[in-house]
This record gives C-alpha cells, sequence and structure tokens, in this order.
DNA sequence: ACACGGCGAGAGCAGTGCTCTTGACTCTGA
DNA sequence: TCAGAGTCAAGAGCACTGCTCTCGCCGTGT
C-alpha cells in the first residue's frame, strides 16, 4: 500500500496552487485584472515567475480559474439569500441585493465576469455552468411563483430564445425572465462601472425598484 | 499679417494627432482595449514612440479620446435613428436598434465604454456628457410620448435620483426611464460579452421584446 | 538675423509574459 | 538499498510594454 507516497506530492501541490490563487485573487481586487501579473503574484507567493508555470500554463488560465471562482462565489451568495420559505418577492428582492451585495465588495471580480472580457483572452466553455448558477437562482423563483400575464404574447417567442433553456418555466415567461435576469446584472454592472455617477443617487433604492418592476414583469403575485 | 504662419505648424499638428487617433482606433477595434499599445501605434503611424507622447499625453489620454469619440458615434447613431414624425414606440424601437447595431459593428469600443473600466484608468469627469448622449434620445422620446402610470407610487422616489437629471420628465417616470436606459445597454452589453451564448438564439427579435416590454414601463401608447 | 520652441529620433529604465536549460530533490519500483 | 524516473525552483534570455530624457534639426515670431 502507498502509504502517503503520492499524496504527499499531490498535497504540497494542491496547496502552492490555492496560495497562488489567493495571490492572484488579492491582487485583482487590490489593482484589477489587467494589472494582474504573474511575476508579480510569484513574488509575492515567494517564488521565481517561472516556477509559478508549473502549477498554471498561462495567465490566460489564471484568469479562467478566477472567473470561475467568481462566478461560483456569486452563485453560492445568491442560492444563499434565497429563503424559498419567505414570499416570492421577498425572495426575489433578496437574490438582487445580494448580488448586488457581492459586487460592491468584489468590484474587479465583477468586471472580470461580467465586464467586458480582457481582450485577445476568449472565455472558455468551462465557464458557461458555472454562470448560469446565478440564473438559476432566479429561475427557480419565477418557476415556482411566476403566473404568465394573461394577453398571449404573438406566439413568435417560441423561436427567440434557445431550447431547453429555462427547464419548468412557462413559455410565456422566459422572456421576460431573461429580460430580469439581463436587468439584474445590467443594473448592477451600470453602478459598479460608475455610469450612474451623478444619475441615481440611492443606488440601493433604485435597485429595489427596478427589482420590484422586474418581479412584476415575470408574474410574481404583488406583496401581501 | 501673418500668411499661414501658426497655422501650417497648427495644420501638421491637427492632421499627426488624427492619424495617430485613427490608427489607435483601428488597433482597438483589431485587437481590444488592452491590447492597445502606443509603441505599435507609433509604429504603424510612421514614428518613434517617443514622438507619440508629444501630441498624447499618455496612453491613459489616447484611452479617454477614445472613449469620448465611441459615445459621440453611439449618441449620434441614437440621434440619427430617432425620427421624430414616427409613432412613439416605433423612434423607441429604431434608437434601441441602432445601438445594437452600431455595438456589434463596433464590440471593442462598445467594450471599452459600457465594459469594465480599463483598469488602473479611471474615466475622466470630461466623458460625462458625452456618456449621456443617448441616454437623452430616449428622454427625448419619453417626455414627449409617455405617460405615467396610475397607480401612484409610495412617494419616496424623489430621493433616488439626483436632482435635475432627466429634464422635463414626470416624475413618475423618471426611475423607469433610467431603468429601461440600464435594460437597453445591459442587453446589448450582455449579448456583446457572450453571455448570450446558449440562451438567446434570435437576438433582434429579443432586443425588440424588451424594449417594447420597457416602452410599457416608461408609458409609451401601444402600437396602434 | 536670431533666439526660441516645437518636433522627431534614439537611448535607456523598469516592468511584463513566456520559454528553455540547469541542477537538485523526492518518490518509486526492483 | 539504490538507481532511475519524475518533479520542482531557479536563472538567463527574448521580445515586448509605458514612459522619460537628451540630443540635434528646423521652422517661426520678433
Amino acid at each position: 500500500m502507498r502509504s502517503v507516497p503520492n499524496g504527499v506530492r499531490a498535497r504540497a501541490r494542491a496547496e502552492t496552487t490555492r496560495a497562488i490563487l489567493d495571490e492572484a485573487r488579492r491582487q485583482l481586487a487590490e489593482h484589477g485584472a489587467a494589472a494582474l501579473s504573474l511575476r508579480s503574484v510569484a513574488r509575492e507567493v515567494g517564488m521565481v515567475s517561472s516556477a509559478v508555470y508549473r502549477y498554471v500554463a498561462s495567465r490566460d488560465e489564471l484568469l479562467t480559474r478566477l472567473i470561475i471562482e467568481a462566478y461560483d462565489a456569486v452563485g453560492e451568495r445568491a442560492e444563499a439569500a434565497r429563503d424559498p420559505a419567505a414570499p416570492p418577492r421577498e425572495q426575489w428582492r433578496a437574490v438582487w441585493r445580494a448580488v448586488r451585495t457581492w459586487a460592491l465588495e468584489h468590484p474587479s471580480e465583477y468586471a472580470l465576469i461580467y465586464g467586458s472580457p480582457v481582450p485577445g483572452y476568449a472565455a472558455p466553455a468551462e465557464t458557461i455552468p458555472a454562470a448560469g448558477r446565478t440564473a438559476l437562482v432566479l429561475v427557480a423563483i419565477i418557476a415556482e411563483h411566476g403566473t404568465p400575464p394573461d394577453d398571449d404574447g404573438d406566439d413568435g417567442d417560441a423561436d427567440v430564445l434557445e431550447d431547453d433553456v429555462l427547464p419548468g418555466l412557462p413559455p410565456a415567461l422566459a422572456i421576460p425572465a431573461v429580460a430580469a435576469w439581463t436587468q439584474l446584472f445590467g443594473t448592477v454592472g451600470f453602478e459598479i462601472f460608475g455610469q450612474y455617477q451623478n444619475v441615481v443617487r440611492d443606488r440601493e433604492a433604485f435597485l429595489d425598484r427596478v427589482a420590484d418592476e422586474a418581479a412584476t414583469a415575470v408574474g410574481l403575485p404583488a406583496e401581501a
């Protein structure tokens, strides 16, 4: 039996990798994505730059890992914020607020995932599932409590979205759902990126209003 | 009389400046903002890197100029797309589509102004007016044709937005207007930044739906 | 006619991502 | 037990970046 043999190596490797990622995230938070430098990460972790390449293939791969971690972090927050026992609109608002709070706490990471893609860098496919996590929380609320509007649309809606997204959602709510998801990140993004300077004063209140408007659009019942 | 004297220098200067900006925009479009390099701009324009510093103070200032030009470009498109004689919702939709079209044609420039701010770079104040240009087109349509909803809100709205933004808009429409403006760029941004991959198939149709929803929210009369 | 000032060129500094080679260290299988 | 395989940190080096400073050229305004 190979008591620890390979294990000790694997463990050391995992720890070093963790240290690199942590330091990278620290620098990302402090100086932004563009200023993230493999060399300075290496310096801070206490090794020479070339050694880092044993753990992460390239700067881009490092970014990819940070992106996935960030998606997961928002998603987790969103999931945690939702109390399935609470009234629908309260769940809804809690999730919107949670996303905003996370974004304010981690603006650089938010920019990394919802801002312009780092140029010359195409987000690889493995980020897609992580990206959907937050959206699924919204969809879950809608699926459970949303009721489609009375006025039937013009039925052209069927081809607008991809098939099989938004499982368990009434078709008439699919487009409003995607619109609401967009609105959430659009609003938070505008705040984070400074577009609301000289425009919106009370951003939290504003987000609540927008969330409420969106809640109506996806057919959540009015507040008690 | 100083026939051409100062004029000839000034002209040469203006031409060189133009050439630098044009080449910079070309490289921005081709490789993205982060890959924009003063040295390579200089190389392409045919001078040495240090010389371009006579025309632009820094890479950041170059970016600032490109940002302002980009804001103006979308704004101009939006203004041109609006036919004040057309039915309100048609005007509205035309503006939304125009913004989307411009964004699809100039994704890098769109990313520059509506994506994450280039890290380590704070957009200076002089970009703010240019940024508002597109918004004003939307506001104009709302101001002329929007009617506030019947259900009076809870009046807390007064403090949410800054004073004096959105001139000539009924207070009850102010928040929906900002929300609509946000929704427009949120939706276009999500498309440009690839967030709709595997989600939205027909993006133009989707934008139309969202625009229509937003039009209702800001009280534009229903289509004839 | 002349001094000033704008201009382009070049060298140079400090930093970057990334590659390749070298030497040491550790774990493993016979 | 011990040689060989595999892994690792380190260093040098390449090509690139933003930016500064100094040097001469030459048009310009007085």
